[in-house]
DNA sequence: CATCCCATGTAAAAAGTTACATGATTTG
DNA sequence: CAAATCATGTAACTTTTTACATGGGATG
């Protein structure tokens, strides 16, 4: 249900298309929220049933069309009554990686290590990359209140990546050091 | 699908029961994998019928039966060869808090730093208690190689804890710094 | 000339959650 | 005496993913 929450939170900010939002999960939530366009696309119209969002098309030659999607009264009531009163579930991870890592013993060191590198070389790209978004998207720190929400978040995933990046370090050294 | 293999890992290391399996996933692995009791009772049947696996049924007076899992050689390859030659997807995440905080531009500095401050809390604990569980776990660091998965993963959770207290440090000095 | 970007959606399948169902023993 | 632990499972439901479907314009 919170993917609803999700979305409206997004739409609180600005009016967006589905295709935006979807974009903005892909790219600056990654960390921290993971869906797909079909799901974006189908919540959105259950949103507007139940009256939390209006649309306005926008007809455009050469390319497709666009529902402009704008939050509304009382989707804003929702969004900051959850906001404030439910309690924040624990976060769900799938990390396959981390599955490997478990079942480590089931392979030599060496491949261990193999894959330990692969994922280290990962998190560094993520890292450049997230660091450069945030640098061009925010002059001062902290940026003025209406734009906290991406900064925090943002910050926060340059850190999830850093720290991967030295628990693969530290990772690396601990299987080494374990004798034949 | 990869349920399979968390089960599957957890199985290489030695025989246990559907009820084992599901503990290990709610304490130890909840930094990087969860699940239900019923996801893994419904997958070790699947995985029985694909003959990944055997149990054997120890009748106890008092409490339940118990079936006990064992993995077998055609499961053992079938782990290897995932581990080893499957690409890892992208980690998938799914955590409220965090879209709490990217829209915290919708309520107050102050409601923000107490959902925050909560937040804090709830991972000091975590670090606590995975700190815990990791000193009496192993003795020696890094312990022998059948270990090291489990020795691995406990580090990283504890690192993440970590690091999601930091951050909240960091965003309730951020979020204060910010005039009104 | 292939692939990516824009832009929206539907259908089917898979994965995951919640509730139902049982019941003795242990702990606070 | 209520709640938790052990122990397994099914049924109904919700959520999520993957594949199908379309098509012009821009980029390399």
């Amino acid at each position: 249900m919170s993917i609803r929450y999700a979305l409206l939170g997004l739409l609180a900010k600005k009016p967006q298309t589905g295709y935006d939002l979807f974009h903005t999960f892909k790219t600056q939530h990654i960390y921290f929220w993971s869906s797909t366009h079909s799901q974006v696309y189908k919540e959105l119209g259950k949103m507007e049933e139940d009256d939390l969002t209006t649309f306005d098309v926008v007809y455009q030659e050469g390319s497709p069309n666009k529902k402009i999607y704008t939050i509304t009264p009382k989707g804003e009531r929702q969004l900051i009554q959850w906001l404030i009163h439910e309690e924040s579930k624990p976060a769900k991870i799938k990390d396959e990686f981390l599955i490997r890592a478990s079942a480590f013993h089931v392979i030599s060191k060496e491949e261990a290590i193999t894959l330990v590198r692969k994922m280290k070389k990962h998190n560094q790209n993520i890292v450049q990359g997230t660091q450069l978004w945030k640098d061009q998207s925010f002059q001062t720190a902290p940026p003025p209140y209406d734009h906290i929400g991406d900064y925090l978040t943002a910050e926060f995933g340059i850190r999830y990546a850093k720290m991967y990046i030295e628990w693969c370090d530290w990772a690396i050294n601990e299987i080494s050091k374990i004798p034949n």
